[in-house]
DNA sequence: CTTTCCAAGCAATATTATATCATACCGGCC
DNA sequence: GGCCGGTATGATATAATATTGCTTGGAAAG
C-alpha cells in the first residue's frame, strides 16, 4: 500500500471517526477494523471475504460479527452495499445519506461511485410523478469503463 | 383471478410467444409455467417461491430448474430481477432490452415498473461523462408509493 | 453500587444460488 | 432405421449469502 493511499486511508478513517461521534454512535475497535479492511482494498468485497480477512487477526469471528458491522458502517453512511454483486464498498461522500450511483464494470469488476445531481433528480422526479415518495434510490450501471474500453 | 386479469396475462403469454418465436428461443411448457406463475401473482417472488408453486404441479422441480426457467425469461427480456429483493417480476415493456426503473414501495411491498426516458438519458450521460459505456442499467428507488402516503 | 444498555460471542439455521453429471428429446443426416 | 449433436430437463450435492436466538461482558447512566 503506497504512502498516498495510506494517508488518503488515515483521512477517511478519521472522517468516520468524527461521523460517528457527532451521531452518538460507537465506532468500536471492531466496527473501526472491519471499516479498515474496506478502505484498504478498495475493491468490492464480500461479506464472507471480509470475514475472512478479519478472522486472520479476530479468531472469534463468525457471520453475524461482520454483517452486524456492516449494517452498523451503512447506518452511519460510511459503506455502500453493491446489490449486484453483494459486496460492500466505502462511501465516498462518507458520513450522511446521498442517492448512490455506482458504475460497474464487467470487464475490470472495478466499481466507481458517481454523484450526478441531474441523474439523481430526474429520477427523484420521475418517482414523484407516480405519487411515489423516493427514500433510498439506488443506481447501478453495468458496462465497461474507461479504461478497459481503451486499453492503452 | 379476475376475468380482466386473466385476460390481461393471456395477452402477455401470447406476447412472450412471439417474443421467443422471433428470437428462436424456446418457450418451453416449463419455461411458460413458470412465466405464468410470475405473471398471475403481480407482486414480486423469490426463486423459492416460485419453486414451491412449481412442485404443486410439477413434482421433480429442485432450485436448478427454477433458476434455469429464470435464466431463460431474462435473456428474452420477458422477467426482471429486483436485486434489492432477490425477487422477480414480470417485465412490464417484455420482449426487449430497456433501461428498467423500480419503484419498491418498503411498507405494502409492491414494486412498479416505471420507465422515464428523462432519467435514463440523464443517467446514461452521467455515465458517458466518465468515459463509462453502460450496458445494463438498473435503478431500484425504495420509499413510499403513493396508495400507502395517502391512506384514502 | 446497581441497573441498563449495547456490543460482541457463539451456535445453529435459513435463504439464495450454482456445480456437476446423467438422461431425454428433437432435428438433421447417412 | 440408426447415429449424432445440440438443447432442455432430472437429480443430487454443495456453495455462497444472510439471519435468528440466546448468552455474556463491560461501560455509561442513574
Amino acid at each position: 500500500m503506497s504512502v498516498k493511499a495510506r494517508r488518503r486511508m488515515t483521512a477517511q478513517m478519521d472522517r468516520a471517526a468524527r461521523v460517528c461521534a457527532r451521531q452518538g454512535a460507537q465506532l468500536t475497535p471492531l466496527r473501526r477494523h472491519v471499516l479498515g479492511l474496506i478502505l484498504e482494498v478498495g475493491a468490492p468485497l464480500t461479506a464472507y471475504q471480509l470475514l475472512d480477512r478479519l478472522k486472520l487477526t479476530h479468531k472469534g469471528a463468525a457471520p453475524p460479527t461482520i454483517y452486524r458491522a456492516l449494517d452498523f458502517l451503512m447506518e452511519q453512511h460510511l459503506v455502500h452495499k453493491i446489490e449486484r454483486l453483494n459486496a460492500f464498498v466505502p462511501c465516498v461522500e462518507a458520513g450522511h445519506r446521498h442517492p448512490a450511483q455506482f458504475l460497474i464494470c464487467c470487464q475490470c469488476g472495478v466499481v466507481s461511485e458517481i454523484e450526478n445531481r441531474a441523474a439523481a433528480n430526474a429520477l427523484e422526479h420521475a418517482a414523484e410523478q407516480e405519487g411515489f415518495r423516493p427514500r433510498n434510490t439506488v443506481v447501478e450501471i453495468e458496462g465497461v469503463c474507461a479504461a478497459c474500453f481503451r486499453p492503452s
